[in-house]
DNA sequence: GACTGGCACTCGCTACAGTCGAGTGCCAGG
DNA sequence: CCTGGCACTCGACTGTAGCGAGTGCCAGTC
């Protein structure tokens, strides 16, 4: 069954309108606020089908309508018209961005910015490792048998792990090892990494073997197998906005979701392309975020895409704001990024 | 007026009462679940004075007692009993710390044992900056006129910053560079470095100057300064147990203040020696938190602190066990840091 | 055939009255 | 000084009634 301009027009208006005022909306209202240009009964008929077709649903018998998820998603796809920003959030972005001095910076105002705008949970995931190629290893001595391992990725992130290895280890073959993975590993993408490291430990000279294998299954095991993601977050008090309401009753879930770093990354971080993504209730893999909605997007310096950030918030929000918001968001760090 | 010991042991009995029930707690459930040695008649003469005295209140005519924030505070001060940490306690603090590869792992292992131990929220410190001393300081190129700063601390905690330098920096002046900075401040504690750094630039020789006072400048200015604290947080979860009974009604205020890393530092991190530190309601300094609970104490190998750590819960808690947890907690990780 | 006005119906919400019971304060007596 | 007894308070719960928003359906109109 096809629904036709004005059902669609319906079915926008009653997503409007709930969003806007938390309540269920009735015909009279619709018609009442929006100039559909027919009677509450004819608004009536289409709000069955509507209903019928699973788009809307009735809280209680003699209530008004509330979307569904499958009515988000119908707004979302083919509904919602752009709203661009106003020039005051462009001017906020901008001025929050511009004095970041830092990559850990960069990513906390950034996850800051983002909640403030959305009033909503903002998460933002640091540079991926697996997307950065390796811009500079470090190697400092620590004690006689320890070495701070430390990664510069181009992507400006900085990892360090503690190595502790084998034996006593000279001054002088930390000068070798460092020269030796700085030749190897420089420039490559941590991802296509693997195999290097192992030749590396092949060709080295015997006496350094045993100190390079361990460096080796160092970087193996902590940058690329259990492959170091971080995340920030940022606006969980914007969770107790429309009292509880929204959520069916309990934030327990969702703040259990977010305390989990998997959880997260599972939400932004399976970004391929720059493209938005949403995903309204049900459609949440997550069943603790059966409740709430996740846009989503890619970025990075230029087209390349480095991580992900998005925003959560409750089934009921403004989609298309929210949508803009956290694209220019990206792609303002994206642009940060490429400076770099 | 004076309290006689039936007096407290009454105060007592109501205190753990509501905290095991969490409801209001009358005359004769008292008497009933605790040997008083008295009637109900008798315990209500004594509620009566208490409650004149401000330590328990009446939420409504006729309802049981409740302590006041005043009555917790006699509770914890005088009344409460140690509560050694069960067998297993100890076997899982063991067991989850042992693992620690990291100052990061090690920090945000405590923050979720914590919490998972007391199921409140867990606030950890970052050993303090300020109160580390310098390990190594490396400078890496990262462009011609970029260096990235690494900063090694004797806690473990490494920070980087990169440093923009006046212009193109030739790598005999790095090495120069580096040089000159581990060997002046290297074994400093950060809070007295200041002067230190100073000198250098003066004694340096003038084409290194300009080079210098950048880098000076970046270690003043982000290490001392503006102090670097990082701080770790687990467990907000908790909060919505106990219904939303607890933090009267809403849990936005404490999500707010949880937020702020300002707010968490200054609940945890101002200790000066190990002690234990209760504050109860409205003891707190952040109006967020009146309705908290913050039960926190330093931590660091041996007797020294380099950070703090603690709770945030309802000041309806178990304050003894709360204690003992927080206190066995802080010196398992201060024994870890010592093995380093 | 599509739209509209009218009408009966549903049902959640609020107010109100009545009952129950936990808990108290007070008092007289041991 | 403690205790049993008693009158009292007041929140929690229950049941009833009225209100009103909103619906579905139907007959009538363009």
């Amino acid at each position: 069954m096809g629904l036709d301009d004005r059902k669609l027009a319906v079915l926008r208006a009653i997503v409007e309108d709930y969003v806007a005022t938390q309540e269920p909306v009735g015909s009279r209202a619709l018609v009442e606020r929006h100039q559909l240009g027919v009677s509450p009964a004819t608004v009536r008929n289409d709000m069955a089908v509507l209903e019928e077709e699973g788009y809307i649903r009735q809280p209680h018998t003699s209530a008004g309508r509330v979307p569904t998820d499958r009515g988000y998603r119908l707004f979302v796809d083919r509904l919602s018209r752009v709203k661009p920003l106003s020039p005051a959030e462009r001017r906020a972005i901008e001025r929050f961005l511009l004095g970041a001095v830092d990559l850990d910076d960069v990513v906390h105002r950034t996850v800051r910015l983002l909640a403030q705008l959305t009033r909503q949970v903002a998460v933002v995931q640091y540079p991926s490792l697996a997307r950065s190629s390796v811009r500079h290893l470090e190697l400092v001595p620590i004690s006689t048998t320890r070495l701070m391992l430390v990664m510069i990725a181009d992507t400006g992130r900085v990892e360090q792990r503690l190595v502790e290895m084998p034996g006593p280890i000279p001054a002088d073959d930390v000068t070798d090892l460092r020269r030796l993975v700085n030749e190897k590993l420089v420039d490559t993408r941590l991802s296509e990494t693997p195999p290097l490291v192992q030749a590396l430990v092949d060709e080295v000279s015997p006496d350094l073997r045993p100190a390079m294998a361990t460096l080796a299954s160092v970087l193996l095991e902590t940058l690329v197998e259990r492959h170091e993601e971080r995340i920030a977050l940022a606006g969980t008090a914007n969770l107790t906005r429309g009292g509880l309401l929204d959520f069916q009753g309990s934030l327990r879930p969702i703040l259990e979701a977010l305390e989990e770093e998997v959880v997260l990354l599972k939400l932004i971080g399976e970004v391929e392309e720059s493209s938005m993504r949403v995903r309204i209730g049900d459609e949440n893999e997550i069943d603790n975020l059966r409740a709430a909605s996740v846009v989503s997007t890619g970025y990075g310096p230029g087209s390349t895409i480095v991580g992900g950030l998005g925003v959560l918030g409750p089934t009921r929000m403004d989609y298309p704001g929210t949508i803009a918001t956290v694209r220019a968001v990206a792609r303002y760090v994206g642009d940060l990024l490429a400076q770099n």
